[in-house]
DNA sequence: GGAGAGAATGCAAATGGAATGCATTTGCAA
DNA sequence: TTGCAAATGCATTCCATTTGCATTCTCTCC
């Protein structure tokens, strides 16, 4: 048992799920990856660590964190394709390149306001809410620039 | 040729696309809609009206439409059905009340400052955003307080 | 108005991400 | 250690969307 995953153990037992190696895994990937995955990227990763999982469990590993809220889901219409990240419950937009597709989270949330709008105009009551803001990162404008010169 | 759809004849026009019976009844749905349809949702609704459209046909017209711009695309986590609607050219958000999955758009947005600070910090330059905002719509909110009373 | 060319459509089949049924394995509480 | 419920593997299915191809329709040019 990797010292990593001590914390986890607790983690799925206090939510009554058992602990399996396939669990930790998902969970160690996650925790290192710096942007949502997809399942599939999450199954190819899993092959060349732990060998043999197949991507049903992956999938259905994904749901049952996500139930549990350890995990938090999110899809652009770019690709059909569903992302999964570790819920650090701390609040973070991602900021999404248009030209590399890099993600980059920041911890900025401009909502505070509209809230307390939308209760008072429309009886509005917030309770969650997910921004996604697209545009060019540092690297592209550089790139972008020097090609208009 | 009905007078509604003499404008959109000319928008067809302007991008290079022809003007087909298809294309003017799904344009006038989604012009009729309050909130963003699936494929699906508008061919059930194109058989009761038109009678006889292909789903291809659908698919077909509202990726051309986006690729004019014509038609915004937009997906949630929730089920996994991608939404189209007409492109206002007005910038709006919307409210998804998750007790009744009723949409309201609204065109308060919290952005605008935000794009600013991002630019000055970490010289991201912000093209377009997604927010939708999850909540209790006023209905729900009533039926909600009297329950607990 | 009537060709002709190219675009749009219908139809059937394919694609691909995700879900599922069932047999087998595994974790864990007693 | 044992027994049972939960987790997993494997094959299959589901279902939204896409695609290939034959046919039909639009629109331009005469
Ligand atoms: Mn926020
Ligand atoms: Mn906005
Ligand atoms: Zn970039
Ligand atoms: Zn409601």
């Amino acid at each position: 048992m990797l010292a990593e995953n001590i914390n986890y153990k607790d983690v799925l037992k206090k939510e009554g799920m058992k602990s399996t190696k396939h669990r930790f895994a998902i969970l160690e990937l996650l925790e290192q990856s710096e942007s949502p995955l997809t399942a599939e990227q999450l199954f190819i990763m899993l092959r060349a660590k732990t060998a043999s999982i197949n991507l049903s469990t992956v999938y259905r590993t994904l749901d049952t964190f996500t139930s549990k809220n350890l995990v938090l889901k999110s899809s652009r219409v770019d690709d059909g394709k569903v992302r999964y990240e570790l819920n650090q419950h701390e609040h973070k937009h991602h900021l999404y390149c248009v030209s590399c597709h890099k993600l980059i989270s920041i911890e900025e949330c401009p909502i505070g306001e509209l809230k307390q709008t939308l209760k008072n105009k429309i009886d509005f009551e917030v309770t969650g809410h997910n921004l996604e803001i697209y545009g060019y990162c540092h690297n592209c404008r550089k790139v972008h620039n020097n090609n208009a010169q």
